[in-house]
DNA sequence: GCGAGTGTATGGTTTTCATCGAACAGTCGG
DNA sequence: CCGACTGTTCGATGAAAACCATACACTCGC
């Protein structure tokens, strides 16, 4: 056996994922009504693919909160994670949430954009 | 004064409305991630303009809760409400919701049909 | 193998939210 | 004006969820 899973060898297990296709709408609404994982959503969406492991977000809660909240969002077939040496890094499902959940994805990510303007 | 708001003289306060434009999409997401409003949003949405007061809609609650939850929508910019007589009667405000959150609505909507399927 | 770095699991606290029951406020028909 | 009907408000309860601190598991460089 030359490699197993990762890039190098990980003999970690594997995170559980859920495809997007076998997530309820509601678990989705859920899992993006939240201000930590819609910065978490955010930041990634901003980023290379793979480019961020789950320690390098800008969220003010502890680690164990920030893996807690990783869960939820794989559960909900939002992320993709994959080991990488000692880190985890991450990847937005795009293409494969946007083909369950049309515009739903660009939705709260025009939004970051449009930030929290409306003084009227 | 010959008549205030609505159709026929109400001297009841007018429920308080919060335009979609106005509206966070955190807000918004909340309040389609429940399964007793994400009901009233679908039964809503199949039913005539006007034509459903609050107490017609099949969900397992009380009446208390029930008001609370047309709360929430009204606030959510889901919903408009307008007292006729002694009822209060509801209209999905597609359009605006429409513009504010570009195929959300419409994405809760098609799930109805969808529904439970994906035995595999 | 040690120790630093990274993430998960566990246990317990706090907060948030859905819910109910009961009391109240309006509307309408007699 | 009374009583049926509809919906809101209030206070309390219970469940769910976010959070932290600690302890653990794994990877890697030395």
């Amino acid at each position: 056996m030359a490699q197993r899973t990762g890039t190098t060898g990980s003999h970690r297990a594997a995170p559980e994922h859920t495809h997007p296709g076998d997530v309820p709408v509601q678990t989705a609404l859920a899992a993006l009504a939240d201000p930590v994982r819609l910065t978490l959503v955010r930041e990634l969406a901003g980023s290379a693919e793979w480019s961020r492991a789950c320690g390098s977000f800008d969220v003010p809660v502890g680690k164990a909160a920030l893996s807690h909240h990783f869960a939820v969002l794989r559960g909900a077939g939002i992320v993709e994670q994959r080991d990488e040496g000692p880190k985890r890094v991450n990847r937005l499902r795009r293409d494969e949430f946007e083909a369950r959940f049309p515009g739903l994805l660009e939705l709260v990510l025009r939004e970051d954009r449009r930030q929290d303007r409306r003084e009227d």
